[in-house]
DNA sequence: CTGAAAGCGCTTACAG
DNA sequence: CTGAAAGCGCTTACAG
């Protein structure tokens, strides 16, 4: 059943129908569109999306883009040996924290009307490729977790409206909207030192070496420098641990801590992501030392899963819902007004207290 | 850049452009090919896969159905008074196996050149509309939780090939993969009675009057019984729970077990999801019982955090890697040779020993 | 191996 | 408020 026979049963013109269902209601009586509804209805008739955006030059597709952390040739590589870990390398929803965001993603676009298409990609061309193969009306891309200059020029050079979550690109003239990751940071230091904790490790997501690279890792150590200033405590005494972003990763992060002697053993860990901090709290626990009571620990993002460990991990929140409500926002916004450009959402971030912290050991509340 | 402009530069028909791109190599001589794959790369021509779509009548879309497994009633409801549950209630990704699921789904169906569409839906006929849009050339389903006869009946008017995951369709003429859940129940059950249990629950994820309605889950429980039955326990002494299969859920489950006294406490625990299982264990260690000293505990699925919780989780896995190849293998075969229908794929599960098993309390190995 | 022409099912100025 | 016509950018028989 097309558009055209449709309007023969209804003794209109194609146009016609074409404006019934578009709701372009000032263009047809309201009687005409009556009948010309019964009809549509009647036959369940559906539109042909592909040849609707050949011709009005718009998809009504969001890509939602998922940057895999990983090289080709390195995903390549570990398949030669271990093709079910290569699998999961690619497996860009094997990560909570994405798969999360992404569910809340699909969910709001699509009560905006728009169609998603998922993409995971290696390299920022074949975003450029999708664009135009599919005339996307705009693109929502999770932050890669380390900058990349050349995919930046290449995003550059986007059709259509990019949504980047997680990155302002005050250069680009692209749309972000990201936390406050800075203000996190400083909470979740503070609360540490609120309890009495002078030597606290900040846990990064990335290697040490990289973490300038990665503007919201960046953003979350500055603010954990920041509250050690303003509680006087001198930035020697601070301390920087990287890993990646995986459980398994947070275990590596616990055994560290475990291979600790005391005296050099920080008394709380302000971690950028809570997958680092259940996996680094279940991998302490295991190794005898007790979460709280000998290691006080903050997480960041406040996963659903977070709520529910043993102890219940104290965490900042970042509202994903919001973000997400957020980025579907802003990118309609840009698709109706083409002109808007390099606009970014910050979304406030809370501390959730919760099992994780308590006062340091030795310390004595007014001591 | 169009098909036609390219034509004309290398002075050939569209035809001939068409069929370059097409690798219809039989086609077209080796020579000409050359000369407009040249000019093809060097505006970086990218087809149109819209106007594509319309004139080949498929569209190279795959679209990816995820059910929301409550109904749009039951929503809108829960979002008057907590609209941030009613968010994560649509949020389809939010639970762990089902976004592993698609994330190796996604990377399988990229790898075989397809597009994809992402879909949560409440009803059927939203599919049965999405494909119609798109012309989309196949549809990958999750399992729906419950069975809904009006739904079925939907999908049997699929225009399309529908591959479903974790469901065989008798009946139906569709395509379907899963795992050997009957196999994995009584795997399960098997190993807890290997280590002296004879008081052994299995745990539902769905309320135990409607694990009927479940073939997944209904499957595992009667592989449950059978191992039970060939042990010679009596089907007297097995127990059914049940409950829904968030963290959460598995909590209440650790909870409903700690309530319970000594003597009517299950000794072991056959649990359908990994998740709950987490969740349980980590309610029960938190209520004082041991596991796997008090009480042993089987998961199901081999999530990738199954192995990083404390104790690492005893589990039935199921190769969810192989699973998603299978998926988008069989959906190819399908989209290739219409007459295909029917195809049911079985994947084989094992048994993964880790730390929640150990000797059923007071039992003595040769006693 | 190559081409000219028709057609896929919509939307969009342009007219009235 | 309504229509006739052109056109979006491809593919597909049909011919040669």
């Amino acid at each position: 059943m097309t558009l055209k026979e449709i309007a023969e049963e209804a003794g209109v013109s194609a146009m016609t129908v074409s404006n019934v269902i578009n709701h372009n209601d000032a263009k047809v009586s309201e009687e005409t569109r009556k009948r010309v509804q019964a009809i549509i209805d009647k036959y369940r008739y559906v539109p042909n999306m592909s040849a609707r955006s050949l011709s009005a030059r718009n998809s009504r597709i969001i890509a939602l883009l998922l940057p895999v952390d990983v090289t080709k040739e390195q995903v390549e590589e570990v398949a030669k040996t271990d093709p079910l870990r290569a699998a999961i390398m690619k497996n860009t929803l094997s990560d909570y924290y994405v798969s999360v965001m992404v569910g809340y993603l699909e969910s709001k676009l699509k009560d905006l009307g728009y169609y998603i298409m998922l993409r995971s990609f290696f390299h920022a061309d074949e975003i450029l490729e999708l664009q135009r193969h599919w005339q996307v009306d705009g693109c929502i891309m999770l932050l890669p977790k380390i900058e990349d200059e050349e995919n930046r020029k290449i995003l550059a050079q986007s059709r259509c409206p990019v949504v980047i979550i997680d990155r302002n690109y005050p250069d680009l003239k692209m749309l972000s909207v990201g936390v406050n990751d800075y203000r996190g940071g400083y909470l979740a230091t503070q609360e540490c030192m609120r309890y009495g904790h002078r030597r606290i490790a900040f846990v990064s997501t990335v290697e040490p070496e990289r973490v300038t690279l990665s503007t919201v890792i960046h953003s979350r150590y500055q603010g954990y420098l920041a509250a050690l200033r303003d509680a006087g405590i001198p930035e020697k005494d601070s301390q920087l641990l990287g890993f990646s972003s995986t459980l398994l990763d947070g275990r590596h992060c616990g055994e560290y801590i475990l291979s600790l002697s005391p005296e050099e053993r920080p008394t709380a860990l302000v971690v950028a992501s809570d997958t680092i901090a259940i996996g680094a709290i279940a991998a302490m626990k295991e190794g005898g030392l007790r979460v709280p009571e000998d290691i006080s620990v903050v997480g960041y993002d406040d996963l659903p899963m977070s709520s529910l460990v043993d102890p219940a991990l104290t965490t900042i929140s970042q509202d994903l819902d919001a973000k997400a409500s957020a980025a579907g926002a802003l990118l309609k916004m840009a698709i109706d007004d083409p002109q808007m450009e390099g606009e970014h959402i910050t979304i406030d971030v809370k501390l959730v207290e919760r099992g994780t912290v308590t006062w340091a050991p030795g310390y004595h509340a007014g001591s």
